[in-house]
DNA sequence: CTGAAAGCGCTTACAG
DNA sequence: CTGAAAGCGCTTACAG
């Protein structure tokens, strides 16, 4: 190889045949210690190990996918706006992770949700690449048309807070009622009656149920919802600081916010600045998911914590082993953490 | 297919064969078309895509690779702390966001630094998948051992922020001397003069960098270096926050801070918060890099822009043509943005 | 402008 | 427990 022109030419790849002429078996063999196939005699797989190793030998997983119609890749599609999000950070890295142990890779595409051919084209991204599994989270997860279109996708396809669950997917959430209930109800039990909601975008299935379940608390404590405390948002820091000035402007503002996720919770936090108020003492907040950033910020927020960890284990143990697809979606339970965003209102203290 | 048991079998796929035969031309033909290669009649090419529109034929992107030795994926490897870095997010949407312009796609890997062998990791997910270059960030940019060991590779590779860029890779970066002067020269004029500086990671060539610059600015205007001022940070605004925690428990505090990055600066900003401080009235916070955070905060921040999206369509055009390698590094310009979180000081106003 | 054929580097029935 | 051979679905010289 010329040396003044690095990278220019491919050296010739070490193949499975050198591999198998070094050890003196036949390729097949080489092939059955690769995928740790078990009939292969101690003696004989350690020869092909020395080769292997003394050749740095790497298996060519296009070769391997392309014979055996298994990429060993895994593919997440999300929308474009998802950038920023701490909610989409988490899940991506949590995939990351348990696809590592398994020894997968991922292929991270972005798609617009308001495409006209946005079926055909994740069709063809996976089609394509022969992936092993789709990942699709919000909202492209609760896509009528693009779920309509990949029903009949031979690729096994996971969702993230669906909908609805269907047979045919491998779907994942939490109790979004329950959870809106639980942190509504600690508002509640602390004391709060003035309590502001920032909705998530309508179109968003989690969003919907965590208000639903904010109401059903309420209308338990006896707490009128006034809807003039409950704002739309669109997940996001600057939506939720939005949310928050006009909540806070209010002649009479709210002893607490909720908010349906926490960037926005986040962000009414910054609104809470500009009024010069002190969280908690002069404002509860409270949001959902745990973020490492909800975690990180001061002060740390109280949050209901989404199992994003489970949810993405299980998401990827059922792609990978295409097992039989759960008839409705797998919901694992959601916990309440404490921290130091929330407290008592003021008139209700002593 | 049994609709009972959906996903278990794959439908036989659509082949090259099936166009060619459908539209009565060879499979060269077929693949000309694919490939937009000219040499085509307009009749023909006409013919083929009918067909291949008629069969949804989607081509395999393995097969495609293995025969060409074109993977059309590019590997973005991150170290896991990347997580939640609003610095690595945004440069993935940006790699992102090229790729599909060009037509690749995106490999994500997460590797461990301290790794006693990381480089064999690192060289064989780039030799396995045939991928057709690979992307480093900061600190994997920088590690020595690493780039050691890739100098040996076939595969291009483009660095973000090299420690000293080097013949054999693609480097890109900004002049971050000259940003850590620009940004210490805003802040001096405006007249402060005990100005904090929250350093990044030491083995981080930028936060070196970006300190340097501030001290030939303060060495500039005859403002001695005040050590006591100066702080180490990793980069997270966990680290910000607690570097502004000492900073704003001194005696004398400083009327200015400049973090290396801006999610330090959130930190800071997070800080002078359980101070009661009003920023920019009692303290001045700038950074750099220029996230969607810190655009989207409030006070929105004043930082210096990193010109990431040129830097990575550099960096993506040169890996797809792996064309010569540039000698030295691609620097390309930054840019002051002065928003909300910079005044001059209270004693010097009127 | 287009065909027939070899080859990319693996896996996988099929034999033994 | 291991071989020889076909095949996965493309691209690419080589001819014409």
């Amino acid at each position: 190889m010329d040396e003044a022109a690095p990278r220019t030419r491919k050296r010739k790849a070490v193949t499975i045949y050198d591999v198998a002429k070094r050890a003196h078996v036949s390729i097949k063999t080489v092939s059955m210690v690769l995928n740790n196939l078990p009939a292969v005699k101690a003696e004989t797989r350690a020869r092909v190990q020395d080769a292997i190793d003394a050749l740095a030998y790497h298996p060519n997983q296009l070769a391997r996918g392309l014979a055996s119609h298994r990429s060993f890749m895994l593919g997440l599609f999300c929308d474009g706006n998802a950038i920023g999000s701490n909610y989409i950070a988490r899940i991506q890295m949590e995939i990351l992770k348990t696809c590592q142990k398994e020894g997968y890779h991922l292929v991270i595409e972005y798609v617009e949700p308001s495409s006209p051919n946005l079926a055909r084209q994740v069709q063809s991204l996976m089609v394509q690449s022969d992936l092993a599994g789709g990942i699709l989270t919000p909202p492209l997860s609760e896509h009528d048309g693009l779920i309509e279109a990949l029903k009949h996708t031979d690729t096994p396809i996971a969702r993230y807070s669906p909908e609805r669950s269907m047979p045919g997917f491998i779907d994942v959430d939490m109790d979004n009622v329950q959870a809106g209930y639980d942190m509504a109800a600690l508002l509640l039990s602390l004391g709060h009656r003035r309590i502001g909601f920032v909705h998530g975008e309508y179109d968003h299935a989690d969003a919907r149920a965590r208000f639903a379940g904010f109401r059903r608390a309420m209308a338990e404590w006896k707490v009128p919802v006034d809807e003039s405390l409950c704002l739309p948002g669109e997940f996001t820091y600057k939506s939720g600081m939005d949310a928050g000035d006009v909540l806070l402007s209010l002649p009479e503002r709210p002893t607490a916010i909720l908010a349906a996720n926490d960037d926005m919770a986040a962000g009414v936090l910054a609104a809470s600045l500009r009024f010069n108020l002190r969280v908690p003492e002069d404002l509860s907040i409270a949001g959902f998911d745990d973020s490492l950033f909800s975690q990180a910020m001061w002060p740390r927020l109280t949050i209901c914590r989404q199992p994003l960890t489970e949810m993405t284990e299980a998401v990827v143990a059922a792609l990978i082993r295409n097992e039989g697809v759960e008839p409705a979606a797998m919901v694992f339970p959601h916990k309440v953490i404490v921290r130091q965003s929330t407290a008592a209102p003021a008139e209700a203290r002593f």
